[in-house]
RNA sequence: GCGCCCGUAGCUCAGUAGGAUAGAGCAUCGGUUUCCUAAACCGAAGGUCGCAGGUUCGAAUCCUGCCGGGCGUACCA
């Protein structure tokens, strides 16, 4: 079912343009900011009422004599210079509730896009020889998590990881590989030593020319796919891959090789991305590269894309010495993932600091009508990890910190919170909680982070049972989940009693502020995928959680009498339903029965 | 220099087209446990929303200037 938010909002918007007669007109209706407000308040009346200069508490009262909310609402009320506040009426929410608590599909009754789309999503992207370090935390998580929402919105999602498997430094790791296995009799080799090789080879190349005429050499050789090159550089690419995998695997993340589809599987198409470019008159030359130069509509050079001279700044798709760069193999897959995959929309999750270089990507894709104007291009960016001390999260020695290393401390340091919590628990138990709260820890954390501002990283805050972090979400799923085990222990049907439950009794106010909450969720999923941030959906459990915990404490839920008891045993399992499929579905965090 | 992002409680952060008295958590102080997990709950205190103007019924949010921080700015990604 459509969000109740919607609902008014188009209802209240047709009243405006029936008592108007003025087209398009916005109610604007949003969450109130205070309760004593009500549930919902339409801002709209107020600029209309400006543009009509016309009195907007008038217009509002006629706006709302002219509406029908009264299966939803109680009577709309006006306050101060033209809000119209809105109060759900407790039928309207328990209506509500039974029919999340019957929905066939299993969706807590919430509708799936009108219009399906295929959206290819770009995430993550690894670079051959190297291991993940927190750099790729971000980028990784977030790009699954928009998956996920736009998955469960029914949109057919194609997931690619444009991993760095090809260019300048491949053929150092060729070289790098080459040298291990000459040196080596039998060569066990793992992604740490291969990352090492590879770092070695790139300070001696450096130094010694005679190195650096060999990796070049190999460079040539791989380019031209010679078989031993090509062979080096796919035991490179395995060794590495398969590391990410196992990393993808613990984070909860969804890729596996059918969604790796890296730099080089665009390379034999970057000459012809080159000359379609010149034949098309957009590429030049300019000091002996060639260049795109993005022009808007009348010619003129788009506003921004400025040098340090002011002059205007060109995207460079093949250097002077002939190679190609990553603006050109982004382009490639841009028309590939339009023409072959058949993209709707294209998202690239990357941090911030590439902005400028998709401006001026989608710019020049534009130019050169390779995406038409309703194909959707966005760079969905993010800030840095920052360290306690505000600078970007490093070890000790500077360099960057291994996301292994990183996920391992939390479930290290979540295990030891289990210990003391829950020391009776077996071993195998307390480490698939230490597993799910760490991890979900990491991920919750940045998730309910702002995603374009840095944040700084402490894994103390994190795993706090207080405040809005995955293990005060995973303790209330688990405390629902205790109340089931208790029923049983005292011979309580809870399901049966749910499965044949017709009409609600809800009479505390704990009960109808959780109740109303719960039949909100479908807005967090909406408000949160419009502008891709996780975080309204982490506002929203956490706040969900809490109305819980207020219930909890105020309301018995097995000693309560025949009457209420099929009620709160329905919050309970509707809330449990909630945060799974909030954490589960849509975050990618486990959740415990018990913790 | 130019462009982009940011500046909100002591600390870490929210603030969903410009909406009503700016919200959480941590830390601080005080309270709640014969009762379904106290890893919880309730309360108190804490603010010139960087500064100064402007736009209007209304500004943390939009515009201008300034101060402070980050990032980017032609052959890395």
């Amino acid at each position: 079912m459509k969000p109740t938010i919607v609902i008014l909002d188009e209802r209240i918007s047709a009243s405006m343009v029936g008592v108007t007669g003025k087209a398009d007109c916005e109610a604007q209706v949003c969450p109130a900011t205070d309760p004593k407000f009500g549930d919902y308040q339409a801002n709209g009346v107020m600029p209309l009422a400006k543009q009509l200069k016309t009195d907007p508490r008038k217009l509002a009262e006629k706006v709302v004599e002219g509406l029908d909310v009264s299966d939803i609402c109680e009577l709309p009320e006006i306050a101060g210079p033209g809000f119209i506040n809105l109060r759900l009426k407790p039928d309207f929410v328990a209506d509500r509730l039974l029919k999340i608590n019957a929905d066939p599909q299993n969706r807590l009754d919430i509708a799936k896009a009108e219009k399906p789309e295929t959206i290819v999503v770009d995430f993550s992207g690894p670079n051959i020889a190297k291991q993940m370090h927190v750099g790729h935390l971000r980028s990784t998580i977030i790009g699954d998590c928009i998956c996920r929402f736009l998955e469960f919105l029914g949109h057919n999602v194609i997931r690619q990881n444009h991993i760095g498997d090809w260019g300048l430094q491949m053929g150092m790791v060729v070289y790098a590989l080459e040298d291990v296995y000459w040196e080596q009799d039998e060569p066990k080799l793992n992604l740490e030593i291969l990352e090492q090789e590879y770092k070695r080879i790139v300070e001696l190349e450096k130094e010694d020319p005679e190195i650096a005429d060999k990796v070049r050499k190999r460079t040539a050789e791989l380019q031209a796919k010679e078989p031993l090159a090509m062979r080096y550089w796919r035991e490179a690419c395995g060794i590495t891959m398969s590391e990410c995998y196992r990393l993808y695997v613990m984070m909860g993340v969804n890729l596996s090789t059918i969604h790796t589809v890296g730099e080089s599987f665009y390379k034999d198409m970057l000459t012809d991305v080159v000359e379609e470019l010149k034949k098309k008159s957009l590429a030049v030359e300019s000091d002996g590269a060639i260049c795109v130069f993005p022009v808007d509509s009348t010619g003129s050079p788009q506003a921004g894309f400025k040098n340090k001279e002011g002059e205007p700044l060109p995207l460079i798709i093949q250097k002077s010495d002939g190679a190609y760069l990553y603006a050109t193999t982004d382009l490639a897959a841009i028309r590939y993932r339009i023409n072959e995959l058949k993209a709707d929309r294209i998202i690239y999750v990357t941090d911030a600091r590439q902005k400028l270089h998709f401006e001026m990507l989608f710019a020049v894709a534009r130019m050169a009508k390779w995406v038409s104007d309703d194909i959707e291009l966005s760079h969905v960016m993010f800030g840095s990890v920052l360290g306690e001390d505000g600078a970007p999260l490093k070890t000790r020695s500077g360099e960057n910190v291994k996301l292994k290393e990183l996920l391992d401390e939390a479930v290290k340091q979540a295990r030891k919170v289990v210990d003391e919590k829950n020391a009776d628990l077996p071993d195998d138990e307390k480490d698939r909680i230490a597993k799910a709260v760490g991890i979900g820890a990491v991920k919750y954390a940045d998730f309910s982070n702002n995603r374009t501002s840095d944040y700084v990283f402490s894994f103390d805050r994190m795993l706090a049972m207080d405040g809005n972090t995955a293990p005060y979400m995973q303790y209330a799923y688990a405390r629902i989940k205790s109340i089931g085990r208790k029923a049983v222990d005292r011979d309580i049907k809870a399901e049966k009693e749910l499965k044949g439950i017709t009409n609600l009794n809800i009479t505390e106010p704990s009960e109808l502020d959780l109740a109303k909450h719960l039949v909100r969720y479908g807005e967090a999923i909406e408000a949160a995928i419009n502008d891709y941030r996780p975080n309204y959906l982490t506002s929203y459990l956490y706040e969900l959680a809490q109305k819980f915990s207020v219930f909890y404490t105020n309301c018995p839920v097995l000693d309560a009498g025949a009457e209420k008891r099929p009620t709160r045993l329905l919050l309970c399992d509707l809330t449990a339903k909630t945060i799974e499929h909030g954490l589960k579905e849509l975050l990618g965090i486990e959740v415990v029965d018990q913790m």
